[in-house]
DNA sequence: GCAGATAAGTCAACATGACTGTCCCAATTT
DNA sequence: AAATTGGGACAGTCATGTTGACTTATCTGC
């Protein structure tokens, strides 16, 4: 973490970044294209910060998702790995083959159900995810500290808005 | 466009969507991971939409792209798209070509300067790019209307602060 | 007017990350 | 005992990005 962990911090910022606030005509064509651009610059953005590091390591965005979500849930199964990443089996095998003879991330059989594989990260996989998100962090925590803290809550309803309500329950459960 | 242009669309909704709200300690790992992964599954969900008609045409992401801001910029040139886009001139070179083989993009020579490809969509163009965005604006719709107009002015102001800096008068740009 | 810079296009080779289809094994469920 | 499920593997393909080098046309500064 980079950021401490103070109430200070969320009023580092007193006056909120402005944008051109949305209209009450908030659905026409105009305001729908600027929160698609928004997304897609926003998007691309945040995640551009860890390119660097993954080059040097030899690894690619996909190989960030599987560390983020291992390490957001330790222990979780592969096919829960791969409901979350919407991508095949066979996709995410080369992945999870990589990130294991690299010793990022390990497998133990399922308590419960002994099919099943449950991943975590070792401790060099920790350490590179921890870097990664550091990455990532210092992209929105300056974002959610110049938009400040009523803006998040917009930022996270809209999302939400989002992903249709069918998936809601999986990215909800992600919050501890 | 299929929403009414009118005020009543935009109090369809009177209840927003119900998130938790951001913590006055909203600089927390957890709230900064929740952001990070509402962007992710709310980008892709977003998105996903588009994939079934560009699928049927032959065409992907990368094409919808540059589709997109073309139908946003009229005119624009070639090493303004690339700019907008952030790849090299030989991934969008092969783009180009497959929408100019189909006739849905365009080229005239630059008037002020005869070295630029300005590039239009064509009449089928457009209508494809217009079926694409309906997807696109369906989802931001809903998201925008189950949210609120507050939220949707925080969910910009957010994004907006994810753009680095000296890239944001390229995405304020955008709007016209 | 000429030299150098710029906008665009092209060729070749390559990397990543997704896909499909098929087959297999082990473990669980019915 | 049979069917289903979780996971792994092989083979091939496709979309989309990359670098490097080269060409052509045009513009700009001296």
């Amino acid at each position: 973490m980079t950021v401490p962990i103070s109430a200070t911090a969320a009023q580092a910022h007193v006056s909120p970044l402005k944008v051109t606030p949305a209209s009450p005509l908030f659905l026409r064509e105009d305001e729908i294209r600027r929160g698609i651009e928004l997304l897609y610059f926003g998007y691309t953005s945040m995640i551009r910060g860890a390119d660097a590091i993954l080059e040097a390591q030899g690894l690619g965005r996909a190989h960030h998702r599987s560390l983020y979500f291992i390490a957001r849930r330790p222990g979780l199964s592969v096919g829960e790995l791969i409901s979350l990443l919407g991508i095949t089996k066979q996709s995410l095998g080369r992945v999870l083959n990589d990130l294991g003879h690299r010793e990022l991330v390990e497998q133990r059989v399922g308590v419960a159900d002994r099919r099943q594989r449950l991943l975590t990260l070792t401790a060099s996989g920790a350490a590179l995810e921890a870097r990664l998100f550091t990455e990532l962090e210092r992209s929105m925590a300056r974002a959610y500290g110049e938009a400040g803290q009523q803006a998040v809550t917009g930022f996270w309803a809209v999302l939400m808005g989002l992903v249709p309500p069918a998936d809601r329950p999986q990215v909800e459960a992600l919050q501890s």
